[in-house]
Order: structure tokens, then C-alpha cells, then sequence
DNA sequence: GGGCTCCGTCGAATCGTTTCGACCCATACC
DNA sequence: GGTATGGGTCGAAACGATTCGACGGAGCCC
């Protein structure tokens, strides 16, 4: 049998449908009595509340927050800032009744990077598949796409509000973290150790990422925000690395590789400062393995500053991200725009979590 | 301005509605010289589409599986095998063009559990919120609620099929693992290594966890099904375990614990098995810390299968849990509900993941 | 040339609510 | 007693599409 709509339980509790509808939706005064009237042909015709569907082609809106992550949900979900930034989203929408409608788009945001960069003149161009498709009030990107990207682009074009992460664009609203402000912080602490030499180990910026010892820094400069920034910012602090080291990604494992090369350089550095946490804490792994003292023998930095248990004694001097934050952020703001409030920009500050891992240089 | 309507567009080009919709659904046959007209005039006003609400509530579903976590949904997003599942639930929804409505739902299982266990009779019950409300044609369940819990109730009674992990019940899907077959196996393999002192590590099965070594094992076995499940495998292979430590759930610092507290103990075990492959490499972390040869002095088993690459030059002796695999036939399960067909129970067996962690017995 | 088939197009009904203005009646006030 | 006031209820018009049966016309076969 089929769910009872709301007309049939206003005939049987013999109001018109109207009054039914103020019943449920709480809106316009409804006697008691006729509440109570209402309420029970409802119980009796096992009917639980409006349709959403219909509220909300009638409302015009779906209470539903698009949540757009480029490239593997997997990454996202597996980068621990990237779980703390969605905890954050996902506070905001519960606070405010909006559903989250998690979207993988097809889009690599650093293979995207690479179609629009020099040399490359085929784009992928995925396409934008669900999220063209789906109902949602407002959408959020969870990693730097631009207003070129394919998928923001569909959105834009269905008039869906647009939030951005790390990345700025006219008439959308985004949320950017001033790493670089952070970073040179960091640097300017590593200097005033007395360290001299420093060598980086980076995030991907070409693309396909070429891990291994690099010495094209200019490059670095123009790749993708997330790297760029960071890098930026450590120069920007006084740093001259002696070495740079690009991974393939945010991933131990890569920090660990990295690390091996970096300390069987004829003259190795007496810091390494990661551009992530995780890169730092595979820094931290390999050096262990070397026999290194931390912070004796060699100092490590990170960014981001996640929880790291498992890597107990050690505590990485770190920046933190105010990624919860963000992510309640960019709810507020997608929520605002879906009622019409203009765009806005909104910049976090990153703050100092200090830790175990930054010592003075040894003497040589 | 407003977003242009299918019947506007259908006016321009001197068709009538139901051709435009034609065209855009792809349903029935348009010749091309029309479809060209509509989307000619489609073009010219700036219309991406059918509106995905009018055409929702029409066909009568919204293309969107709901995805319930309980309790905090950083918990899932942060266990290694929540993640996996979450992805392969994504897979396949992907795979079928259904978008993911990710809802986290007051009650958490445990303490829904406590609630209906003997001596607690005021259950916490939560409302169903958002979960109650949002449109979706199927829902998934992360993670073992019962057909008791306030949030599937409220979505049985909206008539929505449902999906539950780890748990059965009649009337909706399931999908579980043989919890109890694997670890059964692998407590035979730690038999036959010859160990006759066997820990045990676990997860919480009380509420409030009470961590700390335990003794009434009777207990555990009427705990939810994720920790009596697992104990129970193990029992079943033949192993009388000489200390209980329980957990506060499956976290790397737990096992550590649990671990120092269990190898403090006169006759410390020479095996130590853990329900879950973060709580084992918590205890070989402690083992390391306290000088023991990993597996020479201690082995030690997970649970789970994941990637644990910091754990290196280690790697766990575990069982494989179908992650992935259980998260699409979760999404392929609800799709198929969602379309009308009859609930399935499925059951996923695990297979055995061989590592260095396991060794013979230590003789005395 | 007539009848039959099939393709392409159209009208009209429908999906289940919400909302806006109108309306009625009782109470309050002068 | 008559007129403002206002709370409670109702009718009817959207919201924006899909779908089903009907219909006209062109091609085909005999």
C-alpha cells in the first residue's frame, strides 16, 4: 500500500489541507484541538510527516549542502586534516538541519593544474556527472579548485552557491589558511636554532609528481596553492634550502623516502623541515632507523599539527590548522549564501604548536 | 533573474513541454532536427537542466542513498576500515549515479546498547532528526544499530528501505563478515605456533569502557556484536586466554596501554591478540619500548587488515576484513531495495593476512 | 489506392506540498 | 448594538517537471 499523503490525513481528520500543512510545519496558528485531530488520523494512517520531496520543490530549496571532493574520496578521507576539516563541515550542517551530500568529482585538482599549465593542451575534463545533477542549496569544494575547474563551473552555471577551500575567485565565497604566514613563522623559529643546513621535503608540484632530490624551485612557486604557498612561505622566513625533496603526496611512507635521501647526502642537513605532518613524521621514522637522535642529531618539522600517537616519544614541532574551524566555516558561509547573503572571504590564522622535534644545530 | 523553466525553453523553440523533456531524459524518441531546436533555445536562456527537485518528486525518487553513521562520524572516518567501507559504499553509488547523503545519528551504538542491557532503563534516545527528514530512496547503516534504534525505526516507518552492517534483522538487508570463522582460524595458527599463554585485547564492551584487565569474560559475550562476535572466534579456536584487557575502542594509544599493563603481569603471555589491527600495533609499539623482539619474545595478531606503513619493518599478522567489498554490496543491496526488490542477507568471509608478527612460542 | 505500422509530437493529468489572500466568527471596545 | 481586531481555517494557485495515451502523417506492402 501506498504512503498516505498529507491530503488524505486532512480529510480524515476533516480539515482542509492547508491546515494540515500549518500542523506539521509548525508555521501559522492551528488551534489545539485541530492539532490534536490532525495528529492522530496521521498516527492512525501510519502517515510520518510531509513528503521531502514535494516541501521541498515547493520551498525551492533541499536542505542538502554539496560537499565536493576532487580526486579519491580516499585522500581526503585518509588525510587527517581533511577528516577535521569534514568533522568541522559537518558540525556547522548538523547545527543548522542541512543534510551533507558527499560528491566525488572526477577531477584530479593537480591533474587539473597540470592540464592548464604550459605544454599540456588536452584536459581531462571529466565530467561534472553528479554534481551537475543533484539537488543541493550550496556546494562546497574541499581542495583548491579554481573557477575554471569543470565542476565548479556546472554549478556556477545552475546558479548553486559556491564555496571554495584554499582558493579565491569572484562572486564565490572561500575559506583560505595563511600558511605561508605560518610556515615563515616556523622557519624563523628553525633559524633561530642556529641551523644552517635545511633541507625541505615538499608536497607533489608537477604533475605527474616526480618524487625524488629537486632543484627547480621556480617551478614549485607556481604550482598549485597548497604547494606554492608553503613553499612561499618557508622562503619568506630566511630559509636557503640545501636540498628539496618533492613527494608524491601527504603520505609517511613518502616522508620516509624522502628522508633516506635527504640524510645520505654528502652532507646532510641538520634539519628537515616537511611541508605536512605525516611527511614529517616518516622524516622522523626514517631518521630513527638512521640511529639519529631527535632533536639531538637532526630536527624536524612538520605542518598541520594532527594528532600522532603512534609516534610517541617524539612530538613534531608543528603548525596548527585551524582545520575544524574551516570546515564549520565554510558551512556557515554556504548556508549563508544558500539564503541569498552575498560571498565573502574569510582568512584563518594558523598558530605555533610547539613539540619535541626542533633543537639547536649540532656543532659540527 | 530566475532560473529559466523546461516549459520556457520548450515555448522558445516551438515544441511543447513534454518534447523538451524528451530531449533532456533521453526517454523516447525526438528527431534530431527538434533536439537541436530545444537545446539550441536551451542554450540561448542559460538553462543547464531539469530541476532536480520537480523532477525528483515526479519520478518519485531522489537519486540519494543516505549513509548513517552513529555517534561521532569522526570515529568511523578515522578507523582505517570505516574508511575503506566508505569508500567502497561511494564506489558503487558512483558506479549507479546515486548520490551519498552522509547523516550522522544522535545514538551511539554502544550506548543505545547500554540502554537496552539489564539495569539502565531510561534510554538517552535521541531524536531522529535529520535523518527522519531528508530525502533518500535507500539508507546504509555503518555500523550495527538494530531494528530497535530510534533512527531505523523512524526510517522503516518513512518506508525507506534500509541497509544495516553488521547486524540482521527482519525486513531489511545486511551485510556482515564471519568475524567469528577468521578469528577462529587465526587463534588456531597461534595455537599451532604452540603458545599456551594467550592474551587477550578487546574492544569496549561495556558502557562507559571500563579499560583495565578484566575477568568476566561471560560478560563480554552479551556485548555488541562487533566485540562478542570476535571473542567468541577466538574462543572457538581453542584458546583459553590467560588475562582480558579491555579498551576504550580501537585506537593505537589503547593498545599501547593495554599492552604495558599485560606484559607488567607476573606470568606475562607470550602472544598477545588484539581484536583490531590499531589496538595490535599500539601493543608492539609497547612491545618495542620495552626491549621485546617482536616475534622472538611476544607475537603478536590484528584484526582488519590495513596499511600500516609506520608500523615498519612490521607488519601485522592479521585477517583481511572485505572492506571495500562490503561497503558496494552495502551500496549495491540498498540500490536494489531502492528499486523495489526484496531485503538480502549477505555474509563476507575473511581471509588470512599473513605477517612477521606471529613466530613459535618462546620456550621457557 | 487502401489499410497497417511506426515514428514523432502533443495535451493533460499528476507528483505532494506550501503559501497567500480571503473569509468567518468571536471577542473587545466604544 | 455596531464596528474594529485578530485568531483560526479554507480555496486555489503555484513549484517544475514526467508520463501516458492519443493523434497525425509518412512509408510500406499487397
Amino acid at each position: 500500500m501506498a504512503r498516505p499523503t498529507l491530503a488524505e490525513v486532512a480529510r480524515l481528520a476533516g480539515v482542509s489541507p492547508s491546515t494540515a500543512s500549518l500542523t506539521f510545519s509548525g508555521t501559522g496558528p492551528v488551534s489545539a484541538a485541530t492539532r490534536e485531530r490532525v495528529l492522530a488520523a496521521a498516527q492512525e494512517l501510519g502517515f510520518t510527516g510531509p513528503d521531502p520531496l514535494a516541501r521541498s520543490l515547493r520551498r525551492g530549496r533541499s536542505g542538502v549542502i554539496g560537499v565536493v571532493a576532487h580526486g579519491e574520496l580516499a585522500l581526503h578521507l585518509r588525510d587527517p586534516v581533511g577528516i577535521r576539516t569534514i568533522d568541522g563541515i559537518a558540525d556547522a550542517l548538523d547545527a543548522h538541519d542541512r543534510g551533507m551530500l558527499l560528491i566525488r568529482a572526477g577531477a584530479d585538482p593537480v591533474a587539473h593544474w597540470a592540464n592548464v599549465a604550459p605544454g599540456v593542451d588536452e584536459p581531462v575534463a571529466p565530467g561534472p556527472g553528479l554534481a551537475a545533477q543533484a539537488a543541493m542549496d550550496a556546494a562546497i569544494f574541499l581542495h583548491g579548485p579554481d573557477l575554471d575547474d569543470p565542476v565548479v563551473r556546472a554549478l556556477v552555471a545552475r546558479g548553486v552557491p559556491v564555496v571554495l577551500m584554499e582558493s579565491v575567485a569572484p562572486d564565490v565565497s572561500s575559506v583560505v589558511v595563511d600558511d605561508a604566514k605560518g610556515l615563515a613563522e616556523l622557519a624563523r623559529r628553525v633559524r633561530r636554532a642556529g641551523h644552517e643546513r635545511v633541507a625541505f621535503v615538499t608536497l607533489p608540484w608537477s604533475w605527474p609528481a616526480r618524487p625524488g632530490l629537486r632543484d627547480d624551485l621556480e617551478v614549485a612557486l607556481g604550482a598549485p596553492r597548497w604547494t606554492s604557498e608553503r613553499m612561499a612561505g618557508l622562503l619568506a622566513g630566511g630559509i636557503e634550502p640545501v636540498a628539496v625533496y618533492e613527494t608524491r603526496g601527504s603520505l609517511v611512507e613518502e616522508g620516509f623516502e624522502a628522508a633516506k635521501a635527504l640524510l645520505a647526502l654528502p652532507e646532510p642537513p641538520t634539519a628537515i623541515m616537511a611541508l605536512s605532518d605525516l611527511l614529517a613524521a616518516g622524516v622522523v621514522l626514517a631518521a630513527r632507523e638512521a640511529g639519529l637522535r631527535i632533536p639531538e642529531d637532526l630536527s624536524v618539522t612538520g605542518f598541520d599539527g594532527v594528532d600522532l600517537p603512534w609516534l610517541a616519544p617524539d612530538v613534531l614541532e608543528s603548525v596548527e590548522q585551524p582545520a575544524v574551524r574551516k570546515g564549520q566555516l565554510a558551512s556557515e558561509l554556504a548556508i549563508a549564501m544558500s539564503r541569498g547573503e552575498e560571498p565573502r572571504q574569510v582568512v584563518l590564522e594558523v598558530t605555533p604548536r610547539p613539540g619535541t622535534t626542533l633543537g639547536p644545530a649540532p656543532r659540527r
